[in-house]
DNA sequence: AGGTACGGTGGGAGCGCTCCCATGTGTGAT
DNA sequence: ATCACACATGGGAGCGCTCCCACCGTACCT
């Protein structure tokens, strides 16, 4: 019979970072004592607290994340997933807007960040599976469209999650949208404002709910104006420069009489303005013209361009709060089947930026 | 005496995925095998590694990344420490190009982002503890200042890192740089053949290496012309819009008759531009006007400016493949203070991106 | 036939934490 | 003084994995 030696040289202790354990010693305590504290327990006297704080100062101890993971089933990470580089998502401005307003909602909190991206519709299926593999606490979607599977099978498995603009007036997940609707009234308010009547709308993608709320929203203001509605100033596009000169030579054509151009996104303003001047549209004497998003394209472009500011930062501030929230409500040791959440739903009103091409 | 119950009911295997025990147990092999499966290895017969693929199909089995990262010492994760708001970072276009590039450079592997935000002193030191917790294998730094603590803490703490940008000609840490230098000679040259004589440049930030080279770029090639040095032509500036209308106002002021502008940074360029036109110089015809970045506004603004393109995309992911790089080469195993990391330094091309502002 | 070598395999030990039960220890009621 | 009960505390068990050692069988040598 041998007896077996404990690991000694061979599996070195990595960098010699302080375990729970030497803390625990240091400080004349018990192992339990010790996680009480760096938890926040109540149950310990304030004597053993501060010798424990102070053990923690003199080693410098960290907790390890995957240890406690692994034993309280919990991450303390939430992941944000990207849909890779087609969409609008990692144009301006949105993306840094969004991680910043996160960023803000996380600083508060030990709460880390993971980003994860996945574009084709295997990926997204894979990708269901690491993150039910409790890699995270939970899961923020940004820019998902109507057909995408990625929500549904995060529903299914009871992950919380939050998605930032709705798929549809029926939304299963919580969301944190902005007032598409609203923002369009104001910008079509405003134009008339300025005595403009014959205003054009080049709009997004359809199948995205939110440009389908801001047609919705140049539909009512022009209704609620005492004006016919007139099919022939509505264009569709696709949220592109390109699809916006497309559109805008198309509108044109048709209307050359127009007054106005309502573009459902500063990129397709741009593309937009690019035809009007080519055409000799002098803007704003022609032609009005508003965009949205209020991204640095509008500030920088000649006029700069009025456009519906949308409070991303804010969202993605919401959104983390909202899923923080919908984390703290499940019982990380319960199962995932029995699971009740929330599933809120916020809608942040935006603000029309005025500039001098309206 | 008491028999301890398992806890039954009490802690419930969350959400019932199986673990790799489970997964033995239906291929009818031992834990260990599963395991060598699992990471690749190669000592297991073609026949037991059909077995254990069948079951683990079957039962839909992802590896629990806490069990695994508490085991193997390593988190297959990589952190991107974020600047926060202040400094360039989350400017135009910098962000989603950086990240974009990691992410690409990522996903042919198994290794996931985490996002760390940082700014004021004392939370990057904070930070510099997490990082050694054994929260990731690696670090990526972006944008740091000359004086930033943080690379030298994780100098220390020899962590993998690799960061973007170098501090100085003698960088200690592994870092992917954009060859400065010869962009900003590109641009001049560049001016030179458009029968410019009196360039004038607006600088960056000198305390950031990057600006520095710019300027020495700029040096470079007016000596290389022939053409004498005149301090009366360089105005320092800080990155920002205002900053570059200020230095713009200045240039004006000494030197009226200057016929080109090289601004370090697009931002800047816009905000040169602005000021140019309130003063009636034509651009091109008067003065032509070259940037440094080549973001999006610099293709939106009016003209169009022309700008040295910096891959930061590749640069994205030639970071990514150092920083894996010098993670495959550690044991995790062996004490972080006897590692001997690569610390590689590369060099990327820039690109001069001409157009109708010169 | 016996020895040696080696690919293939099973499973113990342990990673560092949380959870919870059992055991003190002090307080006030009886 | 005795009992009850709260609060504070210690430490066992276990989370799911990797690492490694011991062991098995077969092939190949002498």
């Amino acid at each position: 019979m041998t007896i077996r030696q404990p690991r000694v040289g061979g599996r070195a202790r990595s960098g010699g970072r302080p375990t729970l354990e030497e803390v625990a010693a240091r400080a004349g305590v018990g192992r339990g004592t010790v996680s009480r504290v760096i938890n926040g327990s109540p149950r310990v006297s304030e004597r053993t607290r501060a010798a424990v704080e102070a053990a923690v100062a003199e080693l410098g101890y960290v907790p390890n994340t995957a240890a406690r993971a692994l034993a309280a089933n919990r991450t303390d990470a939430i992941a944000l997933v990207v849909p890779e580089p087609e969409g609008r998502f990692f144009a301006e401005p949105y993306f840094s807007d969004i991680i910043h307003g996160v960023g803000v909602a996380l600083a508060e909190t030990e709460v880390q960040l993971l980003l994860t991206f996945a574009s084709k519709d295997r990926e997204r299926r894979r990708l269901a599976q690491y993150l039910a593999a409790q890699r995270v606490d939970g899961v923020l979607l940004v820019s998902v469209h109507a057909d995408d599977p990625l929500p549904d099978l995060i529903e299914d498995l009871h992950i919380p999650a939050v998605v930032s603009g709705r798929r549809s007036a029926s939304e299963p997940l919580a969301s944190v949208d902005s007032d598409n609707f609203e923002g369009a009234k104001a910008a079509i308010g405003h134009l008339f404002g300025r005595g403009r009547t014959r205003i054009a709308t080049i709009t997004g993608r359809l199948d995205v709910y939110g440009a389908q709320r801001r047609l919705d929203g140049y539909r009512a203001a022009l209704s609620e104006a005492g004006l016919e509605e007139d099919e022939s100033l509505v264009e569709p596009a696709d949220f592109t420069e390109e699809g916006g000169r497309r559109a805008m030579s198309e509108l044109l054509r048709r209307r050359p009489d127009l007054d106005a151009v309502f573009a459902a996104s500063d990129v397709m303003a741009s593309g937009a303005r690019q035809i009007l001047r080519e055409q000799g549209r002098r803007i704003p004497e022609d032609v009005s013209l508003v965009g949205f998003d209020d991204s640095a394209i509008a500030r920088h472009m000649d006029p700069p361009l009025t456009s519906v500011r949308q409070p991303i930062e804010e969202m993605g501030r919401e959104m983390t709060r909202l899923l923080l929230a919908e984390i703290a409500s499940v019982d990380a040791h319960q199962p995932r089947s029995a699971r009740q959440l929330t599933r809120e739903q916020v809608v942040l009103p935006t603000e029309l930026v005025v500039r001098a091409s309206s």
